[in-house]
DNA sequence: ACGGGAGTTTGGTATATACAAACCTATATG
DNA sequence: CATATAGGTTTGTATATACCAAACTCCCGT
């Protein structure tokens, strides 16, 4: 008794469209930054009253404002936001570690987890050599595909093979700069590699003249549960100090950060 | 036990009943901590049921994440947030000046706007000196009342004298220390004198022990859209330090976020 | 094995939703 | 100045859908 209607998508559990509508509806004023209620009727496919009054309610309850014509994501968010990194155990576990390796560095220094197949940036701090400002931004923003990025690479390299195979069916390979992963077979080979050597690096695959090493980071359960990685421009990211300090130093804060959640762990398992 | 049709302030605008529900459970989960089913049952008063097609249709967008049987905020809302952030004038135009405000005086500097009556942190800060951790952490996750900081003091004394009552009697004086303002006229004649010198300060009337110095910050449109903050334990800020230095220093701060957010208008008026 | 609490699925129905089209309201255009 | 046009809001209404209750499954403790 499972097909009863063949609809989209995974089985046939019941869902809300009301809020499947909203999600689009705010995915569309992220997407679109500052946009005004016309393009964003253009955007999502539903007819103009409608669209009305999901931004009155969603204005209501705080998820959105408009500010003259212009509609933006609401605080709401940002508080909700904050609450949800406070409550993931490795931000909690990992800030500090972040932080110090930032300072040891000088560079940029991302700590990132899974998320649908993506890598979101749950927290980041900027060494006093970091550059490139405007990159973080974006990156802080919006997801990343994992196999752009030395972090990310980290984290496929702990899942299983054929999970990794269906984020990138579902993904396809979006090529950044010429030195961008694009098939199946160079990423697996190079999967194998990071798993081998314990950290990934990104040779300007994702932005032209920026490296970075990463590692993944492992909680108690053993499955992988987030990611910490180093970034800095391929000028001062070379040699024996990208092919070995650096990863030494990545390494090491996430072993530290693997003992801060086992601790924790143990401080609260319920 | 609620009116038929609820309509508040303005006329009767059509409102979708599942975004209210839906933002009622979310909100329940992120009051809640980290509830199990039931206890998102108990708080929001659904049946059984229809709160579960909410959390499903919930978790499959990414507002909000399962991990065993407890169920929290998903991280989708952090990259919303952090994306909230970046679209936010005054986060654009003031975080350098906290940071800068934070190395000054080694203490925590807050960056924070009004959002329907209370205050939301938008940035953060904290001097080599800076201590309480918790109380900062609770800070950034909840909004606060505006009449319990020196921020929100200073944004008050900005407001029309009606819409601070208005605040008022929505919310209500809620008290946390013995110091804290719990009647309208001591409210309304330390606006004035806010409003005479410049600043606000708080003499432990949130947190036992803690002061701070804040003042609002002013768009090009004449605005209040937000404040700053230095915060401090009572014992180092006293005296000639607290009474002159610090105003001093907040309030310059204060400026060079408005020529900021001038600049910035200028450069793109739309 | 059994009871019961926790969570999930299902059927039916009241109603909330979403469309279209009418309706305003500014801003351009002739 | 009149008119056109795009941007935005309101309303009537058929129908999709959200909601409850109740049946059901799963899991845990005894």
């Amino acid at each position: 008794m499972n097909d009863m209607h063949a609809d989209d998508s995974t089985g046939s559990p019941r869902r809300i469209k009301s809020i499947q509508t909203a999600s689009a509806i705010l995915e569309a004023i992220q997407y679109l930054e500052s946009p005004t209620f016309t393009d964003i009727c253009n955007e999502v496919e539903i007819s103009k009253g409608t669209v009305h009054t999901y931004l009155e309610t969603l204005e209501n309850e705080g998820f959105i404002a408009k500010s003259g014509k212009k509609y933006q994501l609401g605080v709401r968010l940002v508080t909700m936001g904050e609450s949800v990194r406070n409550q993931t155990d490795i931000y909690r576990a990992g800030q500090d570690e972040v932080e110090t390796l930032a300072e040891k560095t000088g560079e940029w220094v991302h700590l990132t987890v899974e998320y649908q197949g993506q890598e979101v940036t749950l927290y980041e701090s900027s060494g006093d050599r970091a550059i490139a400002m405007d990159y973080h931004l974006r990156m802080r923003e919006s997801p990343q595909y994992l196999y752009h990025t030395a972090a990310g690479k980290a984290m496929l390299a702990c899942f299983d093979r054929e999970r990794v195979r269906e984020i990138i069916d579902q993904q396809g390979f979006v090529q950044r700069t010429e030195k961008t992963i694009t098939d199946l077979e160079t990423l697996f080979d190079e999967l194998e590699q990071i798993q081998a050597q314990g950290y990934a690096v990104n040779d300007e695959e994702e932005v032209r003249g920026m490296r970075s090493v990463g590692t993944a980071i492992t909680g108690p359960d053993a499955t992988v549960c987030g990611a910490i990685s180093v970034t800095a421009p391929t000028s001062r990211l070379s040699g024996d100090y990208f092919e070995s300090e650096i990863p030494e130093l990545v390494m090491e804060a996430a072993n530290i950060i693997e003992v801060n959640l086992e601790t924790a762990g143990v401080q609260k398992p319920r």
